[in-house]
DNA sequence: TACAACAGTGCAACAATGTTGCAAAATAAT
DNA sequence: ATTATTTTGCAACATTGTTGCACTGTTGTA
């Protein structure tokens, strides 16, 4: 018997190790993006720096994560949607930044629009970041 | 008689000093977006780095330049349309980075499409960011 | 133009973030 | 169970960004 965590890494070719499955497992727990800094307080001292960095990376590479592009300098990590394998992401979904909270949403049901570029101008990935105030902050 | 660069700075109620002058004339002279350690190149070792990332702060929160969210950890710079203002920006344009060279262009003549959110989603700005091919790169 | 008030700069020190090489440990394959 | 392979932790380092303070340049006023 596998649980979800060890089948995602297996189905993915990846060796499955503690810190593999426990980053995995915020990432499920959390349901938002989380940025390494985040992964690095929720772990305490239980795994190196370093194997942070590398993990996310291997995840990245693998198309278990994606990266979320934000204003600030912190790079954003969020789960994959199924269809997304190594070496190609179909991520052409929204994402909502808070700027109260900070919370990081995957708006999965909200997909980007095409956008016509000038001549020459060819796309290979679109990114729509929005950011405002989210459903938890606002009454 | 008055460069445009003085200007520009006057303009935003800036005092008119070396640096500003030539960080301005860089944005000015490439037309495109830059990241702080572009600046700190063309400029070798005139300015201090500090003073370069003063320079930017104080450029961005009078409205002279606007940040460009990018999926890597660089941010990058380029200079505000007309109507941006102390602490209120008007950048709805798409903002295009090649893959190939790094150029990062502001496609002022494509506009940011509306997004509908979900119940509870404030938006306060929307960016698009389209990576792929240039019209330099391509052929 | 000269002077006072103020704003901006450079330096130093520091904090945070990210990278690399290598030996030890854990995982996978036989 | 043993070997081959992969991953981890450590150490050292590189890069990027921040803060306080003394000094310098800029601005406004006379």
């Amino acid at each position: 018997m596998h649980s979800k965590i060890t089948d995602t890494l297996k189905k993915h070719q990846l060796s499955v190790t503690d810190s593999r499955k426990k980053i995995l497992s915020f990432f499920l727990q959390s349901g938002n993006a989380l940025a390494h800094a985040d992964i690095e307080h929720k772990s305490g001292t239980e795994f190196d720096r370093v194997t942070i960095y590398r993990t996310l990376q291997t995840f990245v590479e693998k198309g278990i994560i994606h990266t979320i592009p934000t204003a600030d300098n912190s790079i954003r990590y969020a789960l994959c949607k199924d269809e997304c394998v190594e070496g190609h992401h179909h991520d052409d979904h929204v994402h909502f930044i808070c700027d109260e909270c900070g919370t990081t949403y995957c708006l999965d049901h909200v997909s980007v629009p095409k956008v016509k570029l000038p001549k020459g101008f060819k796309a290979a990935q679109t990114d729509l970041v929005v950011s405002g105030t989210c459903n938890n902050c606002e009454k």
